[in-house]
DNA sequence: TCGTATACCTTGTTCACTTAGGTATTCGCG
DNA sequence: CGCGAATACCTAAGTGAACAAGGTATACGA
């Protein structure tokens, strides 16, 4: 995932996000994570492609190839019904942990 | 880590933290996360115990047999030096991390 | 005495991510 | 015109943390 190996298992959320807004192609969503975390997460293809698989065979995406802005082949992504629930779901799943975390990381005592 | 198969790689930090208070054993770091978190998060003890085999390999925490508070034979752990350097950068890490998710996650359009 | 909590451990498996490649097209620059 | 950089897709091998599922042993209360 990120430059610096981080946490695991954030990409498909922000996978879901990104093509929250219609349909997008995998090269896109790996720009549109790095602009709007400035640069702080950045994905590898590698990591990328195959997660963009994983979540169409579990039928939370669906692919249709299209032609890009620059005039090249793309797949472009959207989401289905249970992707856009997966979407509500995963977001509150990661609030709900972020917030613990740093519960934890904020005591200052045991 | 959590029930709910969550978020790798915040374990090792949510251990240092535990730990940063002075001499604290395995099994009581476990309750420590699981009390802080109020049930958010639960380490289960396959990931707990290696980690802390793990941690002490890498010179960030050092081990000594004790007594505990029930009367049993128990393994305390202690932050080395680096260990205390570690976690500190750990946390600003973990928390410039989840900035950045929350960023991407908050935001409202492409 | 019998279950529960405490306290430690390992082994096998899974699976996301990294590393490290690969193909092909388009565009700008010298 | 040539050539590198950006765009756009992909996969295979390896790593390593967490999960699942076991195990040992002691202390304590019912």
């Amino acid at each position: 995932m990120a430059g610096s190996d981080l946490f695991v298992g954030t990409l498909d959320v922000l996978i879901l996000k990104a093509v929250s807004w219609g349909p997008i192609h995998g090269y896109g969503i790996g720009r549109w994570i790095r602009q709007t975390t400035r640069d702080a997460l950045q994905v590898q293809e590698g990591a990328l492609y195959p997660a963009l698989h994983r979540l169409e065979r579990k039928g939370l995406l669906e692919e249709e190839w299209g032609v890009s802005e620059t005039g090249r082949e793309a797949k472009y992504y959207r989401l289905t019904t249970a992707g856009r629930g997966e979407l509500r779901a995963a977001v509150t799943r990661w609030r709900d942990y972020a917030h613990a975390v740093t519960l934890a990381l904020d005591t200052t005592g045991r």
